[in-house]
DNA sequence: CCTAATTAGTACTGATTCGGTCTTCAATGC
DNA sequence: GCATTGAAGACCGAATCAGTACTAATTAGG
């Protein structure tokens, strides 16, 4: 596993799909799900879900739509998991908000685990649809390790 | 989520806990339960898996127990996270095995999804149980950028 | 040998989440 | 007003997770 859902996989692929059109045009949920392949109603869930959370916004009525609610060079993939899956949080002590794991007083890898998080979470942070509309070129940017990864709270 | 499951989760701190003792000494699951804190009959089940892999060895009988199979600068976080949870893919479509995803022949991010696993496997590799054992001290190794990953097959 | 300790294997269960659909309501343009 | 489009959320079957329980095999020690 490690798996990312396939609503949130399936939001990249189309938020990828907007990011290849003009940054400001609008598309249907109808149109969309013809162009990548995936049910109807599938669509319509995903977007109305990335319209709520602000990287969309929506157009109602006869000729309405999505269309990107920032530059395709200022969403991210983090940002698009965190939109439909929540806070990215490999182990339950590192989700702020839901975690509860008993052995958190006492776990000897927590902090190591956190570190592990933010590499990750920050490797996704700095990947943009822009980006992720054509396949990476070579030798971008170097990442951080995680056993470099500064943590503030323990 | 992207979340690793808890057996995953628990199986790192079982093997931390092998590779905080002496390598060769043995353990047996109740010990081991105690001392983690955790329910047995889940530590037995996750020891047993990894045994079966190849990561513990067994002793059965009388003050049996189980053992590291290798030094633990030679067991890495991502080889216990196979073991317990099969092949690390972020996407269904980077599962060699299990991958069914019906986009593969279409879908636009596929490749760059490759590549981010990749970059998260290669990070996991580098983990090895004796770096696990306490506090990653700051800088040592610089990870590969998903970017610049080199895929073969696509 | 007998027995207690210990792992091996597997089956089981309840709870949760996932993947996906459907229905109903609200807004908008013509 | 009416057709089109999105908003909100309920709903459902299937899969997976987390955890337990039970039985069989193996071994040490007396
Ligand atoms: S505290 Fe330890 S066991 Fe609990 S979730 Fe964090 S890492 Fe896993
Ligand atoms: S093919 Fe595209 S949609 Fe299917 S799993 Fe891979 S990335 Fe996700």
């Amino acid at each position: 596993m490690l798996r990312v859902t396939k609503l949130a996989d399936y939001g990249i692929v189309l938020m990828t799909q907007f990011a290849s059109y003009r940054e400001s045009q609008t598309h249907n949920a109808r149109d969309l799900a013809a162009e990548v392949r995936l049910p109807l109603p599938m669509v319509s869930k995903i977007l109305k879900v990335l319209a709520r959370e602000g990287l969309l916004v929506s157009h109602r009525g006869t000729r309405g739509g999505y269309s990107l609610a920032r530059a395709a060079d200022g969403i991210t993939v983090a940002d698009i998991i965190r939109a439909l899956e929540g806070p990215i949080a490999v182990t339950e002590c590192t989700d702020k908000v839901n975690g509860d794991c008993d052995l958190e007083r006492v776990c000897p890898v927590r902090s190591n685990w956190h570190r592990i998080n933010e590499a990750i979470r920050e490797a996704l942070e700095k990947i943009t649809l822009a980006e992720m509309r054509r396949p990476f070129p070579p030798g971008l940017v170097k990442l951080t390790d995680p056993r470099s990864v500064r943590t503030f709270h323990a």
